[in-house]
DNA sequence: CCAAAAAATTGAGCCAGATCAACTTTGGTG
DNA sequence: CACCAAAGTTGATCTGGCTCAATTTTTTGG
């Protein structure tokens, strides 16, 4: 079975990737083969639906490479980015235990993505056999909560520039200061509805931040002089 | 041991209320009685605070009576409240998980409020013996999630009018659409506040609702003449 | 039951950010 | 290489909701 996404062909040992998995690495050898046995591995072209909102929630999903964007439509019509996943994340590990077993949003590839999809059922009952595969899978999701909550953190503070800042921060290692070097991981555009802005909007902070000296930009690139410096000003 | 909220008292069998949690329905007798052991029944006044975000988080809780507030305080001081948590919702079940096991907000009482605390390295020890409360763990953390979701996807939407509109619908029960009259659960500044929205803003909006003959307003007490009027409208 | 405090309402002015529109840059394709 | 579509930038304008401020209403405690 083959797997489209970029050099991820070459890289011949995805089993053991997932292996160690959080939600997969209590599993025993017995367990994790049979597992297997109902897994997929799933190709996804650029904007390619990987499932839709409503949907029953049949299969759980790890990202073995590509960006996934996990988003709702809003009444509006409007479409709220709530979490793009990557490598090694996790899709859909907790609608499983929702009431109502469906997808909660609807998750598309951003790029040429590769995802091991495994059967819902089959995964839940080799739960019920593993307690330490649980704690993966409760470990899993209160990450998750924590970083919801920062979500809802950073949307409140009202002030777009410092939505913006905030971002870039977190794509800065912790422990760094001085000058770095980093990607924007997805699009502009998709960035700004992640921080629920306008693009517009994205464009000018963005702008103003380099005016003011705090950052140098070129395309998805930006290099920031001092993060110290970033992180005084956002306070 | 005794518990003060509002006729919490003449309410004997808190045990049994609690005894059929999901979170504790699972265990066994002994494991439950276990867990008791370690258990300490809180009382809290009004504006009492039950943890502090960065606490080590050593205790689970369950809500008796009362209301407790969910709150981070922002770098800019506002008080952001993620959820507001009523009778028989568990408090910091997931913080267990977390990576770094510290309490990831604060909560305080809203009102005169009752809680169960129980110790969570003990519940956490217990829940190694007993896969299906591990299972209901997993379901509790699921539909905060799916809250979670929810929630963004209000602060999202960037009409003031329409989140308070969803709010008030989101109190009526699915079925309705004739006339209903609802009770705001909370004070109007902390739903203000959970709307990510000012008082000033949230009386207003609530004035423009009643002008168009979309709500009756009294106190603290809302008639809606028309559910599907109302959800027409906000779309 | 009254006084003081807290909550809620209402008004006026202002600004951040949305919207609409034009233009430039980037990237993919025949 | 040239073309077209999508992404990004920049400008001009307009408005929703925040701020500050003054009342009114409700709640609480003595």
């Amino acid at each position: 079975m083959g797997c489209r996404a970029t050099h991820f062909e070459l890289q011949t040992n995805w089993t053991q990737q997932v292996r160690q998995h959080l939600l997969l690495s209590a599993l025993s050898e017995r367990q994790f083969s049979e597992l297997m046995a109902s897994a997929r591995l799933i190709d996804l072209e650029p904007r390619q639906s990987l499932f839709q909102q409503g949907e029953a929630a049949e299969r759980v999903f790890i990202v073995l490479a590509g960006r996934i964007k996990f988003f709702r439509i809003s009444a509006s019509g409007r479409e709220i980015v709530i979490s793009v996943l990557g490598r090694n994340d996790p899709v859909a590990e907790a609608a499983m235990f929702m009431s109502e077993q469906h997808y909660p949003a609807n998750a598309s590839a951003i790029e040429g993505s590769c995802l091991l999809a495994f059967n819902a059922q089959v995964y839940q009952r080799l739960l019920r056999q593993s307690v330490d595969s649980c704690f993966g899978v409760m470990a899993a999701m209160a990450s998750r909560l924590q970083r919801s909550m920062a979500e809802i953190e950073t949307l409140t503070q009202q002030d777009a520039a410092h939505r913006v800042a905030r971002f870039i921060l977190d794509l800065v290692d912790k422990g760094e200061s001085g000058q770095v070097v980093v990607e924007l991981p997805v699009s502009k555009q998709l960035i700004a509805a992640r921080l629920a802005m306008q693009p517009e909007t994205f464009s000018r902070v963005i702008a103003a931040l380099k005016h003011k000296g705090l950052l140098q930009v070129n395309g998805g690139r930006l290099t920031i002089p001092s993060v110290a410096g970033l992180r005084q000003w956002a306070v």
